[in-house]
DNA sequence: TTGATATTTTCGTATCTTTGCATGTAAATA
DNA sequence: TATTTACATGCAAAGATACGAAAATATCAA
């Protein structure tokens, strides 16, 4: 069985594990560093469960670590590069959707880069 | 509502379509040009109408355009940097899964980036 | 026109994901 | 010890995807 096979497989993996909103926004949060699940669950508008739905998720597929500290669980990015490549990948939606207007995607762009956490 | 949620969304739809290793190889095979649908079934050993039918997925949402002659039909990638882009994410499979060794994870870089079209 | 080739479309079923809600657990506090 | 806070987990309904097989379409060739 050719390699490739094995190996795209393994790469579809971690896009199915990008292929949700909820999900990149929350990873695009622990851009600038590690955060509690009630922080990120207020500030992404989520109800906790759901955030923790998603971490243990992503915290199966070691795409971030989990850090217990008293009754707060703080998570980070295990390669924070990828939030850094989920931002590159922004470039193929421009000019993609009308629902979607290139001063959005530039917005988010500049949002997420700079993680000033600020909400808009 | 937040733009970022807007953005985040359409994201997720980019990465679902690549959240599957036929398709993922299928961009990486488009990468060295357009191809016809026989020719990429057969290279991926897939059934032509699977490959039919990734494809029509693709074109509803841009990624890849078509073009006939006759009645073939030639596909090609509408962003080629997108298969530079999936290969960077290779980064996030190292050192992950005894079922995929760093080695073959960097033979199937090599391959898509070079794109000899030698299969193995 | 008949047949072969190239590709798309349809369809039924199986499988996986998402979602909200309820419940469970563990740590801190009163 | 009882309560509250912070998270995790379980579950069932709804929805989305994937798959193979079969049928449909379109082009070319004899």
């Amino acid at each position: 069985m050719p390699s490739r096979i094995r190996v795209a497989r393994e790469l579809a993996e971690i896009f199915k594990l990008m292929a949700h909103p909820d999900r990149i926004r929350l990873i695009e949060e622990l851009r600038s560093g590690e955060k509690d699940v009630n922080s990120l669950a207020e500030f992404l508008g989520l109800a906790a469960p759901r955030v923790s739905q998603h971490l243990s998720l992503l915290r199966a597929h070691r795409l971030v670590a989990e850090r217990r500290d008293g009754r707060h669980h703080f998570y980070q990015l295990v390669q924070p590069q990828m939030a850094d490549w989920i931002i590159d990948g922004l470039a193929f939606l421009e000019g993609r959707s009308a629902a979607v207007p290139d001063q959005e995607i530039d917005d988010a762009r500049k949002l997420w880069s700079t993680s000033t956490g600020v909400d808009n």
